[in-house]
Formats: C-alpha cells, structure tokens, sequence
DNA sequence: TGAAAGATACCAACTGGACGGTATCTTTCA
DNA sequence: TGAAAGATACCGTCCAGTTGGTATCTTTCA
C-alpha cells in the first residue's frame, strides 16, 4: 500500500486532488453530506494531512466553489469569444455554457456540486456578485427583458435537469437550447 | 407551566404544530440545519413526543413535503379556475402561483422550504411525480415549446429570488410575470 | 353506568455514533 | 538540519433515536 508518507511529496498535486475529490463528492451526496473523513479518504491523504492544506472545512468549500466559479467564467468568455454578433452575445454564451455538458452544464458532473453552492445561503455571494459584474459589463448588448428571460429560462432548465426532470419535460436539451438560442436574436 | 403533558390531548393539533414549525425553521434556516429537537421546542413538545408522531426524521420531513404539494397544488386550480382562455391556462397558472408570495411564491415564507425540498435528491421524486401528472393532464393545453419556456423561466425566477438575486436582475418581479404572461397569449 | 383495563399521548434522561477540529509525532527533502 | 508534509490518536459537541416511564383518553363488561 502506497501511503502518502512512502510516495513523493507533492503538496500541489494534493491540494488539487483534494479540491477535485471535494467537488466529485459533493456532486454525488450533497455538500450537506460532505465530510472531510470522506474527501480525505478519497484523495488518499489522512484528515491530518487535510487540515494541513485548509485550516477549517468552509476554507475547503470555499476554494472549491472559487475553482467551479473560474471555470464558469472561462466557459462564458470561451463562448463569446466564438460570436460576433454583439446583441445578446453574453445571453447566448451563458445558455451555451448551461447547456454544455462538458462543463457545468447538464448531465456534468459537477452540475450537482454547483446547486449546493448556489442553494447553500452562506455560499451564493460570490455567484452573485459575478452575475451582477457580467451584467453590468454586458448592459449595452444583453439589457433587454426577453434576454433576462431567456437567462431565466436557461437556468430552470439546468435545474430541472440537475432534478432529473428530463423525462418530464417536453422538449429535448438540444431543441430547448435552439429555441432559447433563437430568441436572443429576433431584436 | 403548562406542558402538553398536562392538559388536554389533542393530537391532531399537536401534529399541525409540528408540521408547522418544521416548514417554518426549514424555511427561516435551511432543511439543513433543521434539528428534530427544535422542531419539537417550537411546537412546545418534547422530542419523544415527536418522535410519538413521526417514527423519524425523514417521515416528518416526507410529511411536510407532501403538505406544501398539496397546497400548490390547490394554488393551481384555483388560478386555473379564474382563466376561461384555454391555450395555456396551466402555464399561467404556474406563473402566477410562482410569483404569489402569499403562497409558494417569491418573498413567500415557505419558498425556502420548498426549495430544500427540490434540491433534496430523496425528496423531489414526488414533485416530478407531481409535474408529469399534470403536464400530462393539460397536455393539449399546454404543450407548446414556448409554454414550456416560459414556465422554466418562472422556476428560474424563483429560483434567482430565494438566492437574493432581486438587485441583480433588470427586470422587476411584477413586469417579469406580466411579460411571461404575455408570452403564452400569443399562439 | 361506572370502574377497571387497555390504548394512546407525551415526557425526561440517556445512548451511541458521526463529525469537525487539535495536539503531537514521524517522514521527507531542500 | 529544520521546515514543510503528512500520520495517528484523541477530544468535545451535536443530534437522531431509544428506553422506560407517567398522564389522559377510550373501550369493555359486570
């Protein structure tokens, strides 16, 4: 058995490994369910070696909700990037990234650990504090009421999905997507 | 002092109490944080008495959820009742019992319940349950894309609402709800 | 019909496990 | 060689659920 004690001291590799089993984790029971027993276990380091890289579990949470809030911001921009069409630009990227999979989208696997952060009261500051930023940089192409909607639309959408509504719903992620798509340009 | 051991019994209303109040705490601090004892303290019972009504935990927490489906249900039909234009008279109902916040709606008591109750993985088979049934039911009604847009932008106002998320969009409430109304007349 | 018998409602104290966090010791490596 | 990385063992608290009772209500039957 291969202990942390035996193997080469790389802290950044299990910091990230970590962050990493924190989000799985929390993804697959809830971060009301996580523990730092659990995370530890599962990136192979003791609870000691845990508290080593973070000095308290919310210090942990928080890290990994900063990480998943990145990634979301990179996606957006990856997005945008792609569309030169300026009216509705960040609403198209932001349904673009709801609905990608790959990402924090539908059926991905760290949709689950995002709702945590964003139902978790103490947790969703930050998640706000980005949308406003977004919304206000973006006022001049994305201001307009049937583009807020659209975003809303976007959102119960994922959340449906993340509830596994997917059978009740009428129209397939892909058609919905579309037709959200679709909306954002008739101005 | 006057304990519920003391004077007269009546369960039946000792159970409404303990029901109450759970909804109640579950809604002011999160299902999370929802102890069995200070449920049982708010109903000005002891927690074997609780526990004399609900064999656990989670049967008090089925309870309070299959009550608050039955009220929005209720809150359903009764907006339904109100609309003599059939094309999408469901869709508008949910939009409506979704921003009535004397109900479930936004800014109302119990959203906060109800949302733990939907992120809950063990809890929202019943709410899906819920959903498909009446999709189904008003199925000719209320089966077009758009209708199916605009109630997942409802959820999704809900949603941003229970998060604090009022400052943060452009839109307010009322308008919201005038607009999604507005796009289900439209066929 | 009324008193005993049984059932239901409720209480107070306790149990056992889980979990976050700490103190201290060992190992690695620059 | 000493500071960082990580292990081990332990503590205190919180909380769901249990146990063994007492009070009140309902049913039975002489």
């Amino acid at each position: 058995m291969t202990t942390a004690y035996n193997r080469k001291k790389q802290p950044e590799a299990v910091r990230r490994a970590l962050l990493d089993c924190a989000t799985k984790l929390a993804g697959e029971w809830g971060l009301t369910a996580l523990t730092v027993q659990a995370v530890a276990d599962a990136a192979g380091v003791t609870k000691g070696g845990l508290f080593h890289h973070f000095p308290n579990k919310q210090a942990l949470i928080d890290a990994v909700a900063a990480d998943l809030l990145d990634q979301f911001d990179a996606e957006i921009d990856a997005y945008m990037a792609k569309d030169d069409h300026p009216y509705g630009r960040f609403t198209r990227a932001y349904v673009e990234a709801n609905f990608n999979n790959q990402g924090f989208g539908i059926g991905s696997p760290m949709a689950a650990m995002a709702i945590s952060l964003i139902t978790n009261p103490d947790m969703n500051r930050a998640w706000l504090k980005w949308l406003a930023e977004r919304l206000r940089r973006h006022y001049d192409t994305d201001n307009a009421p049937i583009l807020e909607i659209v975003r809303l639309a976007a959102d119960g959408a994922w959340t449906a999905h993340l509830m596994g509504a997917a059978e009740v719903l009428s129209t397939s992620p892909d058609d919905l997507r579309l037709r959200l798509l679709a909306l954002t340009l008739d101005n």
